[in-house]
DNA sequence: TTGAAAGCGCTAACAT
DNA sequence: ATGTTAGCGCTTTCAA
C-alpha cells in the first residue's frame, strides 16, 4: 500500500498529471468542474505531494539550515526560534542540528544540509578552521552567528565583544573596584579573546594592573562554581567583583555567589539568565540579545538568496547594559 | 555556474554514472584505479552528492520531524537536544518545527514535513482535534510526547500527570498543609486536567474540602505572577502552599515568591527550571525529565520504523520528587 | 484550458 | 568490475 502520487489522483480524476499539478499550485486558468474532480480526488487517496520530487524538478528547495553548539542553551534556543519564525515569514521552512562543540559533527550537519539542497546556512561555527567549508560555500549562502571564523570570507552577525566587555567592566570600575575577576571561557574561541581583551583594555585605562590570578574558565556545571569561587576569594588580595563573560559563567557564578554566601561581591554577567532577576541582590547583565542575532542573521540570509550576495559583511547587533542591583554594588567595605 | 552533478563527475573521471554511484556509497567491488579517479574529479569539481534525487529513487529518506510548542523553553529544548543525540546515533537527522500553540501552524508544519517525506514524527500536539492527522499517519510513525489527543490512536511517551500531581500535592499535606493553591494551565490541555484531578484526589482522601478560590493560572509572564500572589494571600482563608502544576508557572511563582518575599509559603513545583536551587528556599520539584522522554519517543520511532508498529502504545516514563527546602516547610506559624 | 513528452539527479535491475 | 536502461514523482517545455 503505497503511498498515492500525482498519478494516482490524475488516474482517480481521468484528468492528466500536469492538470494536477496545476491544481495543486493553484495555477490560474484552471476551469472549476477540473479542479473539483482533482480536489475529490485528492481528498478520496489522502494524497500528500512530494516535496522532494518538486524541489529536484524545479532546482531550488524551501528549506535553510541552522547548525549551533546545543538548542539546550538558552541563547541558542531563543536565537533559533527567532531564525524559525523569519522564515516562516518568509515561507522556509527550518532543519537544524547541533555540533556539541564537536568540528566533526558541525562537519556532518554542513555536508548533510548541502545534500539535502538547503537554500542556505546559518552556522554558530566551533572555534576551528573551516577550511572544509568552502566546498560547500559556493552556492549556499552561509551566515556565522555569534562567533567568527575566517573573518572576511562569510557574513557574520554577532556583537562586538571587546566594546561590550568594555563597557560591562567599566560599570565596575565605576563602582570604585579595582580587583575585578574574570570568568569565562578558554581562549579557543576569538570571541572570548575579544572579550577578554576589553577587560584587559579598560583595566589599562584606568591604570590598573592586570593579575592573570583573577582569571578563571567557565566552570563546568553549578557544582563547580563554588570552588572557582573560593579559590578567588582565597587570593590574598582578593576580587571585590566578578566579571562573567558569558551566560552560563554567569548562571554558575550566580549560583556560587548564593550557595557560599557572598552577596556583597559586585558582579556583572555578559548574557541574561533565567531567573537573574529573581535573585537577592537581581543581577546585572550586559546582554547580547539572540532573537536580534537570528532575525539579523535570516535577514542577511534572504539577501543572500535573492539576487546579489555582494561581498561577506560583519553586522553587529547593539547590546545594552542593564542594571539591576548586582554590578551597582560599591566597593566600601574591605572583604574580611 | 550550476552545481556539479554525479554525471559531471562521471564525465570528468571517463566513467559511467553508476560507477560514481558506488564510489560515493561505497560498495565493495570497485577496482582502486576507478575509484581513485572518481575521487579525484570528486575533488575538483567539488561535488556534493544531491540528498533529494537519492530518497526519490529509494523511496526512503533519513530524517525524522519534530513538531513541538517552542524550543525556547528549556523543557522541549532538552527534550528536542536528545531526539537529536539519539536520531543521530540512528543515522536520521532532525527536522523541527514550533507551533507556538497555533493548531493551524501545526497543521501546516507536519503537513510540510510529510511533503519532505520524513520517516517519522515526534509531536506534542496542541490540545485540539488532530482529525486533520489521520491523512499523515498512513505510512508515517507517529509519536506524541508530553501530551496525548486522540488517545489509543496514536503512540504516547509521557508522565502519568495524575500520579505524579497526586504525590507532589501529597508531599504538602504529609507537611500539615491543607489549604494548598493549585497554579496552572487552563483546562484545555488533557495534561493540565489530569494534573487537576490528582490534586483534587489526594485532597479528597486527606478529607480537604476542595475550594475553586485556591486555583488559579499559569501567569503570562514573570510579573503577572505578582498579583496572583497576592490574590491568593488576600483571600480570608489563605493558602499555606503551593502547587505549580508546570515548569512555567513554578519560575513564575517563584519569582513572586521572592519579589513579594513570602518564603514561608510551602512551595512545589511539578518540573524544575533553571536556577530552582539558587533560590532560597530552594525549590522542591517533580521532574518529568525530558530527555528520558525525547529518548522513550525516539525509541519508539524507530520500532515503528522497523517492522511491525503493532497497536499504538502508551509509554510512561518515570518521574521524582526531589525535596530541596520549598516543599518541606511545615504548616506551623500562621500567616500574617 | 488541457495534455504529451522529456528530464531533474540519482540508483535498482539487468547486462556484459 | 563496470556500464546501460529505465524510472522514482514531479514540473517544464511545447502542442493541441
Amino acid at each position: 500500500m503505497r503511498r498515492p502520487t500525482l498519478n494516482d489522483v490524475a488516474a482517480e480524476a481521468g484528468v492528466s498529471g500536469k492538470s494536477v499539478s496545476r491544481v495543486i499550485n493553484g495555477a490560474s486558468n484552471i476551469s472549476p468542474d477540473l479542479r473539483a474532480r482533482v480536489e475529490a480526488a485528492v481528498e478520496k487517496l489522502n494524497y500528500v505531494p512530494n516535496t522532494l520530487a518538486r524541489t529536484l524538478k524545479v532546482g531550488t528547495g524551501d528549506t535553510v539550515g541552522v547548525v549551533i553548539d546545543t538548542i539546550s542553551d538558552p541563547f541558542f534556543a531563543a536565537l533559533t526560534s527567532a531564525v524559525e519564525v523569519a522564515a516562516l515569514d518568509a515561507g522556509l521552512a527550518t532543519v537544524f542540528g547541533s555540533t556539541g562543540f564537536d568540528p566533526e559533527r558541525e562537519r556532518r550537519h554542513v555536508e548533510r544540509m548541502a545534500m539535502q539542497q538547503v537554500r542556505g546556512l546559518i552556522l554558530a561555527p566551533v572555534p576551528r578552521s573551516h577550511e572544509y567549508l568552502r566546498r560547500y560555500a559556493a552556492g549556499l549562502p552561509i551566515v556565522m552567528v555569534d562567533r567568527a571564523v575566517e573573518t572576511g570570507s562569510y557574513d557574520t552577525v554577532r556583537v562586538d565583544d571587546r566594546t561590550v566587555a568594555r563597557a560591562a567592566v567599566e560599570h565596575l570600575l565605576e563602582h570604585g573596584h579595582r580587583r575585578i575577576a574574570f570568568v569565562g571561557d578558554d581562549q579557543d574561541f576569538a570571541t572570548a579573546r575579544d572579550r577578554l581583551a576589553g577587560y584587559a583594555d579598560v583595566l589599562a585605562e584606568y591604570g590598573v594592573r592586570p593579575d592573570p590570578g583573577l582569571r578563571r574558565p567557565t566552570p563546568p556545571t553549578d557544582d563547580d562554581a563554588v570552588p572557582v569561587l573560593r579559590e578567588l576569594t582565597a587570593l590574598p588580595d582578593p576580587p571585590t567583583a566578578l566579571f562573567a563573560a558569558n551566560a552560563r559563567a554567569g548562571a554558575r557564578m550566580a549560583h556560587a555567589l548564593h550557595t557560599a554566601d557572598r552577596p556583597e561581591l559586585a558582579f556583572v554577567s555578559f548574557g541574561d539568565f533565567p531567573l537573574s532577576q529573581s535573585l537577592r541582590p537581581p543581577v546585572t547583565y550586559v546582554d547580547h540579545d539572540p532573537r536580534a542575532i537570528g532575525r539579523a542573521a535570516m535577514r542577511r540570509l534572504l539577501e543572500g538568496l535573492s539576487g546579489e550576495p555582494g561581498p561577506p559583511r560583519d553586522v553587529f547587533v547593539d547590546t545594552v547594559l542593564v542594571p539591576r542591583g548586582s554590578g551597582e554594588i560599591r566597593k566600601t567595605e574591605v572583604a574580611s
